[in-house]
DNA sequence: AGCATTTGACCGGCT
DNA sequence: CAGCCGGTCAAATGC
């Protein structure tokens, strides 16, 4: 392997835990009792090739949750459920994830961290259990490669990225329909915050709602949703925003920036201080 | 027809 | 130097 730096692979600490249509409110009732959980920290030569065989893929109506085992640091892993649909990519951490996506569902697409992958190989590996996959980005000339090890039942045991994107993510069409939600959360009053900055700035305010992450307690989302801490953890915590099609998303605020759109959010990890969301400009979006 | 995936072969680094 | 092992290649295959 080249001497590309490894780089980590932080996932999604998003959670939309809800699969079929409900009331806001009642989503909200559920979010309360359940999305608010404290987290648990957890030689015979044959130049003829045999013939590959493919797998018969798996089911497309399985869950979507994922549960993501984090290593925070000091050996400490915690563990949250997100929406594997609503992903995160993070260039400066390693990070075990425990996923129960079927495997079935992640060919080359723009699935878990925005970008656009290809599968070149796969090998069992010594000391794991479970096979690894490689995975290189699609995009031309880009040199960043993923690792993913998958168990048995099709689950993905972790993943590590290798490389940096030398390209923007490839965005998904946007559009905001009756089926379709985009929202932007950036720490839009942070000046100094480039990268929040440059993901907003590429994107249209007045099709999303932009938060910013910042202070303590705040009741700004009771039109809109709740922010809530999660018990024995302030590093995390979740902000729920109902969109204009009863979508309640829940969004984990110590990302304070970050964007979600139908497919995926692009992540931006910042300062932990930084746990309380503020809505700025909904009205729109809102209608 | 074109592209993505599968999977054994091959390569190179490490011990 | 040989063997092990992880990573990559590329033909076969499927969609």
């Amino acid at each position: 392997m080249q001497g590309h730096e490894k780089i980590a692979a932080l996932k999604p600490v998003a959670s939309r835990p809800f699969f079929t249509f409900r009331s806001f409110s009642k989503r909200l009732q559920d979010f309360t009792a359940t999305g608010s959980q404290p987290i648990t920290v957890l030689k015979e030569t044959n130049l003829i090739r045999p013939k590959a065989t493919r797998l018969t893929p798996l089911p497309s109506d399985l869950p979507t949750e994922i549960s993501v085992t984090i290593d925070v640091g000091s050996g400490v892993l915690e563990e949250m459920e997100v929406d594997t649909e609503q992903v995160v990519s993070c260039d400066h951490l390693t990070t075990h994830h425990a996923v129960s996506k079927p495997l079935g569902n992640l060919k080359n697409s723009l699935s878990y961290d925005g970008y656009s992958w290809r599968k070149y190989g796969q090998k069992k590996v010594k000391g794991s259990e479970f096979p690894r996959s490689y995975y290189k980005c699609t995009h031309p000339s880009c040199p960043v490669k993923r690792k993913v090890e998958t168990t048995i039942d099709g689950q993905i045991a972790e993943i590590v990225y290798s490389g940096e994107h030398n390209h923007p993510k490839p965005h998904p069409p946007r559009k905001l329909s009756s089926t379709n939600t985009e929202v932007l959360v950036v720490d839009v009053c942070d000046n100094n915050n480039v990268e929040a900055e440059n993901l907003m700035g590429g994107h249209n305010r007045d099709q999303g709602i932009a938060v910013t992450a910042s202070g303590s307690n705040s009741d700004c989302f009771d039109k809109f949703g709740k922010v809530s801490e999660v018990a024995d953890n302030k590093r995390y915590g979740y902000v729920a925003i109902h969109s204009a099609i009863e979508n309640l998303l829940l969004l984990p605020y110590r990302a304070c920036a970050f964007q979600v759109k139908n497919v995926g959010i692009n992540f931006m990890e910042l300062e932990e201080t930084k746990a309380h969301a503020e809505v700025h400009a909904l009205d729109k979006f809102m209608g």
